[in-house]
DNA sequence: TAGCATATACAATCTAATTGCAAATGCAAA
DNA sequence: TTTGCATTTGCAATTAGATTGTATATGCTA
């Protein structure tokens, strides 16, 4: 897939969910496709300051396209939220966790972390879990 | 027991730990005491405001506390730290995971719950993990 | 391609949280 | 009890993430 149909793609999706397919969410989307872990709103307006898009465009960006179900806004316990992709497929309820180093910050995305059975039930006593978070320290700050 | 023990109590905790016992760190304890549940910074920084505690007091206290270990700092997924008394037994190092309800943020220690064998050693990859945190909604908020 | 609702840039604002520093105070030792 | 001094406090300024107001610009549908 070439990046013309790539820019195609990322497009229909913005338009999919009732959202105009503006250069901002075009480059935002295609940030985060691109990266490996959710990245920050900080992280994303960096980025798409060098194409002279404003900060508060990139914020609202990301929130718009969190709340239209294109993004998943994840709170991982630093006081800053990540953005990631929501794939097809990926509901809402898709627990897979993730992976935040209290050292660096970093973000890892833990597909094949599950909760054994057992773990399942007990935690739904308590009420409905939306998240999983594991956090420590990463193999790079040991 | 009567208020005046529960202050000697009160500054024996927190001498304990390392630190002067002055009014305001006395104040700030006896209020989580008597709280159901972690209260955040501004909400203990209002409360001591009225006995003429300055909020930057109040916030270097709490942390000063929870550094201490006297305190637990909790983040409960809306940017908010809340504090809560870490009471004898509950140290530092108990790694069963903590169910938090972003609702109303209670938290309830889940000690059955567990990883599967293959999801520990998929952890282990990425780093050493020193906190499991499901959240989501409680049986109370549903 | 014209019309208009949506989106953007720019600047201001908000709130949580932190920091610098001189003055005040807890507390241990004399 | 008093003294010495490190710790703590008050006050003010500051940082940082995130949000909001508004006039202008633009995507996109008809």
């Amino acid at each position: 897939m070439n990046a013309r149909s790539d820019i195609k793609e990322i497009k229909n999706a913005i338009r999919a969910v009732g959202l105009r397919a503006t250069p901002a969410r075009v480059a935002t989307l295609r940030l985060l496709r691109q990266a490996t872990s959710p990245m920050t709103h900080g992280e994303v307006a960096a980025e798409l300051d060098e194409n002279g898009v404003d900060k508060a465009t990139a914020f609202r960006n990301l929130n718009d396209m969190a709340d239209a179900g294109l993004l998943r806004r994840a709170e991982l316990g630093d006081h800053l939220y990540r953005f990631e992709e929501l794939r097809d497929g990926e509901g809402e309820h898709d627990l897979h966790p993730h992976f935040l180093c209290v050292d660096c910050g970093s973000v890892t995305c833990l597909e094949e972390v599950k909760l054994t059975v057992g773990s399942r039930k007990a935690s739904e006593q308590v009420g409905e879990v939306s998240e999983i978070l594991l956090r420590g320290r990463c193999n790079n700050c040991q």
